[in-house]
DNA sequence: GACCTAACCTAACAAGCGTTAGTTTTAGAG
DNA sequence: CTCTAAAACTAACGCTTGTTAGGTTAGGTC
């Protein structure tokens, strides 16, 4: 049974993996070399640097979830509608990379400035979707009485704490974790005055 | 201007503010000693390990946040009155000890496998405490069509996730910050079906 | 068989780690 | 001035860190 991803690829995933359970700073080059049946010093013959394996990851994981969710905040279908399916991707983004995830939200500030400001920008500009779409929504009259940076917050949270407590094995699938998340939030949003 | 704070607080205080902001595994005992203009080694004539010190700002932490809250969770309120009270009380910990609060969320999963586990059994307790509240309103039909379980994860989340955003000299303060989560969140969990 | 390239190993480097032992400094009490 | 005890310093310990240089191996191409 050959595993046929190229070695670069499948250091980049050992590392998402040790990074999340153990940090990036407690986690050795020698670790992941180990978890690949490899010297330390080989791992240097696919990259240049341990930040480089974190920028990699870190990079991909605000990628995935920009690109999941800018193409749902500008459709033709009302605030609620789009949050909902907002939320939903972002929660899919979270548990189908769950390991990454976690390291993006926890290790992205290890990075050197550059590329941590790079990965603040694209925070923000995440941010501000949530909270258009959720000011769209107080303009249209469907969330009459809400706030929308606290809304965008809200779900944000929500969503980002996921990588906390989601099991794959667990009880709740995503989508009915994306599904609970949204009734309950956009109760809110519509309900506050 | 002498400080009159013990050396072990001013160690305690010193490495919360470090490990907070550079994390536990990148901060150096000399980095914490530099900071309060000594030698690496001094520092252990009033501590014993690295760890001791990290389990200090985590238990500390664990505890105020359940003694801020359990005696709320038993009073003789409607459960949104309590579900309110409970929220402020935690973002008003979560507020005035920013950086311990960090290091709490950020690093208990360094301490060694005893010490985990017990701060592990006190999450538990508390994430209870929300639950059981959001029961109670379920069950008197305040939150006729909510589910405890994902109630209490929401609130949670926003109160936990509050560290990442919350700056003291930002335009919300603590207590705006809760009314505003607890307006949207009690929203919710009354209007869902 | 000669050649090439990629992948890997061995061995080491300079630096930094948490921690300790022994010594010196400081400050107050008798 | 002396004694004491706490606090800090110096210097090192054994080990680990990320990274590098140079040599070895394996498989495919002319």
């Amino acid at each position: 049974m050959m595993d046929t991803t190229p070695r670069k690829e499948q250091i980049f995933q050992t590392a998402g993996a040790m990074f999340s359970r153990q940090g990036y700073h407690a986690t050795t080059m020698r670790d992941i070399a180990r978890e690949l049946n490899m010297q330390g010093g080989s791992l240097y013959a696919h990259i240049d640097s341990k930040e480089d394996v974190l920028w990699e990851i870190v990079e991909r994981a605000a990628a995935q979830f920009l690109e999941s969710v800018r193409p749902l905040a500008g459709l033709p279908l009302p605030a609620s509608a789009r949050l909902r399916r907002m939320l939903a991707a972002h929660v899919d983004v979270v548990t189908r990379n769950l390991d990454n995830a976690t390291v993006f939200f926890h290790e992205w500030r290890f990075l050197g400035p550059a590329r941590r400001a790079h990965i603040a920008a694209q925070r923000d500009e995440y941010e501000a979707l949530f909270r258009r779409v959720i000011q769209d929504g107080v303009a249209a009259g469907e969330f009459p009485g809400a706030d929308a940076r606290m809304g965008a917050l809200l779900v944000l949270s929500a969503g980002n704490w996921l990588y906390q407590w989601f099991r794959p094995d667990g009880a709740l699938s995503a989508a009915a974790v994306a599904a609970q998340m949204a009734d309950v939030i956009i109760a809110g949003l519509r309900c506050v005055e």
